[in-house]
DNA sequence: AACGTAAATATTGGATAACATATCCATATG
DNA sequence: CATATGGATATGTTATCCAATATTTACGTT
């Protein structure tokens, strides 16, 4: 046994819980072959569920599957990166302006919580978790639930790319929680064309400087 | 991670495609029970790539998977159509304003050649494939590929439903033929005001008509 | 006859063993 | 040097078995 049991989830979803977790957290790099039987061996299951976890995975776009090779990490490109983000940029300022005139003080508090959360974590330690729960807090009240949990998908995409950048530079963790501050006060103000450009700078400067870290990273790889 | 992937057809990946197919088509209504057995029974394969080709629909979203109770064809709200509807608008006006610029003559006959094959089929026959055919034409030169898959799979949740409503009102079909006609036009005009606008009125249209007729069928199914 | 409960049955989730098949890689052959 | 050939490896699939859980049936009580 491999630890406490407690939950209800068949097999098949803790084994795909488990393989995303270490995807998103970069543990498993993009690239990385994925062996049914080394991940069967190391949680003490059989082939099957984890065939079916790794098929889970394939369809959320986390890994890639070839018959007969088998599973690898999958890696976005640059322009893959880029494109999500714009994508996520011209939806989420949609939400934020649809969501705006039905949002109550109860909606902003929970975002504010979150926010400060957020806020509170160590330099170069990025919660995700955080991050959307700020957001999500924000679009909930526009009542698109299928957009959000769309929304949410890209977000996870994305993830682990963030969380390369963040460890890299601290200061755009710093000016990400100012920009939320600064969000959840034109949202209390009802200010909706303030606040959607304001997180229209927010999502594309974080692709932005992301591309540029990405980069950065590429080519020194490449000289190095 | 999204675009199609050219693998050799596993017997699982069959399955999963024979069964889409079938939700897609209506063949499996939603609410459906599928059961492993039965499934494997009829296509000569054991329960093995039945169960994976089920997860695989389970992510995309076209079957619910409980535990110890199986897989159940997937129904959307009327709520969740419209949202979708909602959010086809969005991003899909956005796409085409991004490709208009860059349209070639190419682009434009590829469309054509898709709205002429989509107008050509009778009645009451609706080709969620040439239909996309079209849209995708339109999008293409956007570059947008990522955007462009998601939009993609929007349209497959939808498609059920759609179909359902072109075979009571085969009016719609002359319409959406007649839009795409314009649409080309306005296009190869580089209008991109007025392609845009009458883009967000043929899907919204498209949402509100579908709308009303599942709530009229709604309604007869309660009285009836 | 209606109802609640317990046993029987069916179905899914999972493990294991076995075999088929595809890919990779090293080595031998021309 | 190019190639093909064979073994090693990993995946794809089947068959069979068992466990856990749902569903249905049967039964006894009221």
């Amino acid at each position: 046994m491999v630890g406490p049991t407690l939950n209800k989830q068949t097999l098949s979803q803790q084994v795909a819980d488990m393989v995303r977790s270490r995807i998103l957290s970069g543990d498993y790099a993009g690239g990385t072959q994925l062996r049914q039987e080394h991940i069967a061996g190391e949680l003490g299951v059989s082939r099957i569920p984890v065939r079916e976890a790794l098929h889970q995975l394939h369809s959320e776009g986390f890994v890639t599957l070839v018959s007969h090779k088998g599973a690898v990490v999958s890696e976005l490109s640059l322009d893959q990166i880029v494109e999500l983000y714009e994508l996520r940029a011209r939806v989420e300022t949609w939400l934020l302006s649809l969501a705006i005139p039905h949002m109550t003080e109860k909606d902003l508090e929970r975002a504010q919580i979150a926010a400060e959360k957020f806020g509170n974590t160590e330099a170069g330690i990025y919660s995700h978790q955080l991050n959307w729960e700020f957001h999500e807090a924000l679009y909930a009240p526009s009542g698109r639930k299928v957009t959000i949990e769309i929304i949410f998908g890209l977000h996870e995409k994305i993830e682990r790319y963030t969380k390369l950048m963040m460890a890299i530079d601290s200061v755009r963790q710093k000016e990400s929680h100012a920009d939320h501050l600064k969000l959840i006060e034109l949202c209390r103000a009802k200010d909706t064309l303030r606040a959607v450009n304001l997180l229209d700078m927010h999502i594309s400067e974080g692709g932005k400087q992301l591309a540029l870290k990405l980069e950065e990273m590429k080519r020194a790889q490449a000289l190095g």
